[in-house]
RNA sequence: AUGUAAAGGGGCU
């Protein structure tokens, strides 16, 4: 079961879906019988593929075979769904989970709430929200960064920043990260507030974060488009070496230096 | 304590 999983998923992932069925087919031969792990990675497979339908096929198939599905198979089918752009069957999905015993956790949320705010679901996405806390489910940093971005798409900025002070309080699993940041970041910058976006940078170096490239081509864009005269950014990013530096964040600096190495912006 | 076969979030394109 271990090696047959992680084969058909690194096939998958890496774009050999006929060599993956080759091994699936194989096994079959063999009369091996796939456990819900391998049947994970297969229906996984096929949804990266872009082939939900025939995923959900393998999934009443491993039911039928006795193979119980669990938290894994149906985010992975979900998510499938949602990517190919029919959400109905995603949702459809998340209904056959609920009356099915399986165990639903943060995951299955995530890729829920991902992608009813994706279709522009803000409601049902809050609706699965209050679902989830009603669970007794815990949102981690993942979770509470999909409903913020929601939120933030739906120009409820406000409401975004609501959960990410949340998530601050929260322990370590549901602390803000970098693309919890990424996301506030480039939401305040489209709403031309440039200066709040820099405010939260500040604080979200005093938490110990460290800025990446995304982070920058965010910063770096809206100094080059909304600034007047426009800037190509070097100043900021010098600054920002030099404050991390300080703060004794090598690798943090060090990563803005190549930043600037591949745009072609000398460090001073 | 953490990690140890399969699933989820960010900018530009």
């Amino acid at each position: 079961e271990y090696v047959y999983s992680a084969l058909i998923s690194g096939l998958y992932k890496e774009a050999k879906s006929e060599d993956a069925v080759k091994l699936w087919k194989k096994m079959d031969e063999k009369g091996f019988r796939p456990n819900t792990v391998v049947y994970s990675a297969l229906i996984d497979g096929l949804c990266r593929e872009g082939k939900p339908d025939e995923a959900k096929e393998m999934l009443n198939e491993m039911i039928d075979k006795g193979c119980v599905p669990n938290a894994y198979t149906y985010s992975s089918l979900m998510k499938g769904f949602f990517k190919a752009g029919v959400s109905d069957k995603a949702i459809q999905v998340w209904e056959e989970m609920q009356k099915s015993n399986c165990a639903v956790n943060e995951v299955c949320y995530s890729v829920l709430i991902h992608g009813l705010c994706e279709v522009g679901k803000l409601k049902e996405a809050m609706m699965s929200w209050s679902h989830m806390l009603s669970h007794g489910c815990k949102p981690d940093a993942v979770a509470y960064t999909s409903m913020i971005h929601g939120f933030c798409n739906a120009g409820s900025i406000n409401e975004a920043l609501r959960l990410f002070h949340e998530m601050i309080c929260q322990e370590r699993k549901s602390k803000p990260d970098i693309v919890t940041y990424n996301i506030l970041f480039n939401a305040l910058c489209k709403q031309n507030e440039t200066s709040r976006a820099v405010d939260l940078l500040n604080s979200m170096l005093d938490q110990g974060c460290d800025p990446d490239v995304v982070t920058c081509n965010i910063f770096l864009r809206t100094l080059s488009e909304r600034l007047d005269p426009p800037q190509d950014g070097r100043e900021f990013l010098d600054e920002l070496v030099i404050r991390l530096f300080k703060r004794q964040r090598i690798s943090g600096a060090c990563k803005i230096v190549e930043v600037m190495l591949g745009k072609f912006l000398p460090p001073k």
